[in-house]
DNA sequence: TCTGGGGTCCTAGGACCC
DNA sequence: TCTGGGGTCCTAGGACCC
């Protein structure tokens, strides 16, 4: 059987882990720049996904508690789950920030499985304060379908141990619940006829794969209880990293754009070396905010070479900023600028190809630096930046970020106190 | 005034190779 | 009357996920 652990509510139960007043209210949290509803405590579900300022007066009304985002908090409450999670399966794959799939090869019993499933459920909430559901079944979809069950029955464990047992459940979830199946396929679906997961399963694999490719092939093989989608322990490294972000207000002069990319080009290559990757190339765009439909409007990207490919801070930043003033076009007034690095390699193969390019003393003295850099930053927390980041108006871009909660477990400042 | 950010996979078609 | 067969790489677009 495969497991799927999933948090319930993840980010909205992460700010109330160290706030018990606030068990009893609804909580929400908000998406970068303090914009829309991307989490919602149960009794708020209703405004998922709205933007902020549309329902502010809403959550006035109703005492809901408002965060901005926390990454802090909820990448080390996530850490502090799927390390818990671990000691339950040596196979674990952590497929977001708040679920993860274990396998359990040899379960096959429901009662035994149910009780697993309320042990690891009891036991995430016991060790990290955070409420999560379990679905167990033969496949992975069949395991997310479960979950989704268990999370609408508000259960912390639902079993499907039976290809009965599977059958009835199906029934009652609707296509678009489906773990691969969104609006575009829930409307070709309806077309034939198709409106449940049940219905779904039904269709003959064959005809899935003539008429939707093999992905939705494996995807009714997998509800039919056939096995197609293996666990993935180890991600492979990324093909591709972006970082970009909305600005807290608008920016017309190139300088404090310039800082703008500088940050996102220097976050690229911590990503980078992270993952010990380097980059051949790199993609920068700019747009201006398409909400505001009296505002001119413009939005371009740019693709810069990197020659010999690269995962050092200061090469990236150079040439973002030469991307960016390739781009930049005076007069308008920006909303959202990003950086994503392109063609992707691993940096051992790459260091000894690019020996006949450049100097390899070069290469070393330019590891040795970032990694002297990534020690600092990760002790001091972001104290080494290059000077092109505090160019123009420095943090003029900076996200709105106005109810932020305090980072309770990654800095000794926020640390909670207990009387 | 105020509307998020970061990814993957598959397919079809064109260019090119022997 | 009647076109060869088999392959790779790249790109753009479409779909999905959290």
């Amino acid at each position: 059987m495969f497991a799927l652990a999933d948090c319930n509510s993840f980010y909205a139960s992460c700010e109330r882990v160290f706030r018990p007043d606030l068990r009893e209210r609804p909580v929400v949290v908000l998406s970068n720049n303090d914009g829309c509803v991307v989490a919602a405590s149960r009794e708020a579900k209703s405004i998922m996904g709205r933007p902020y300022f549309q329902v502010e007066p809403f959550c006035r009304q109703h005492r809901i508690a408002v965060f901005s985002s926390n990454y802090s908090l909820y990448g080390d409450l996530s850490r502090r789950v799927m390390e818990t999670l671990a000691r339950f399966s040596p196979r674990l794959e952590v497929y977001s920030i708040d679920e993860a799939f274990l396998e359990f090869p040899t379960l096959r019993e429901e009662a035994e499985a149910t009780s697993l499933g309320q042990d690891i459920a009891h036991t995430v909430q016991r060790w990290t304060g955070i409420p999560i559901s379990v679905g167990l079944a033969a496949t992975k979809t069949l395991a997310k379908a479960a979950n989704r069950l268990a999370k609408r029955q508000a259960l912390s464990t639902l079993v499907l141990a039976t290809p009965a047992a599977a059958r009835d459940a199906l029934a009652t979830l609707p296509v678009e619940d489906v773990w691969g199946i969104s609006s575009r396929y829930q409307k070709r679906l309806g077309n034939l006829g198709i409106t449940t997961a049940l219905e779904l399963s039904r269709l003959d694999p064959r005809d899935a794969k003539q008429l939707f490719g093999i992905v939705m092939e494996r995807l009714v093989r997998e509800l039919r209880g056939e096995t197609c989608l293996g666990l993935e322990e180890t991600p492979p490294p990324r093909k591709q990293l972006n970082v970009s972000r909305s600005f807290g207000q608008l920016l017309g002069d190139l300088a404090s754009l310039e800082a703008a990319v500088a940050t996102f080009a220097s976050r690229v290559g911590e990503k980078l070396r992270r993952q010990d990757s380097v980059a051949a190339g790199l993609y920068v765009y700019l747009a201006t905010n398409s909400f505001r439909q009296d505002d001119a409007q413009y939005a371009n990207g740019v693709g810069v070479t990197l020659l010999p490919p690269t995962d050092h801070g200061g090469r990236l930043v150079a040439a973002a900023g030469e991307g960016l003033r390739r781009i930049y076009q005076p007069g308008y007034r920006y909303k959202r600028a990003g950086v994503m690095a392109l063609d992707i390699g691993p940096a051992r193969e790459t260091l000894a190809q690019g020996s006949l390019l450049s100097c390899r003393a070069d290469r070393q003295r330019e590891v040795r630096l970032m990694r002297a850099v990534d020690q600092i930053n990760h002790r001091y927390g972001g104290a080494v930046v290059f000077a092109s980041q505090t160019a123009g108006h420095g943090e003029a871009w900076k996200m709105r970020q106005d109810r932020l909660s305090p980072r309770y477990t990654t800095n000794w400042q926020d640390l909670p106190l207990v009387y």
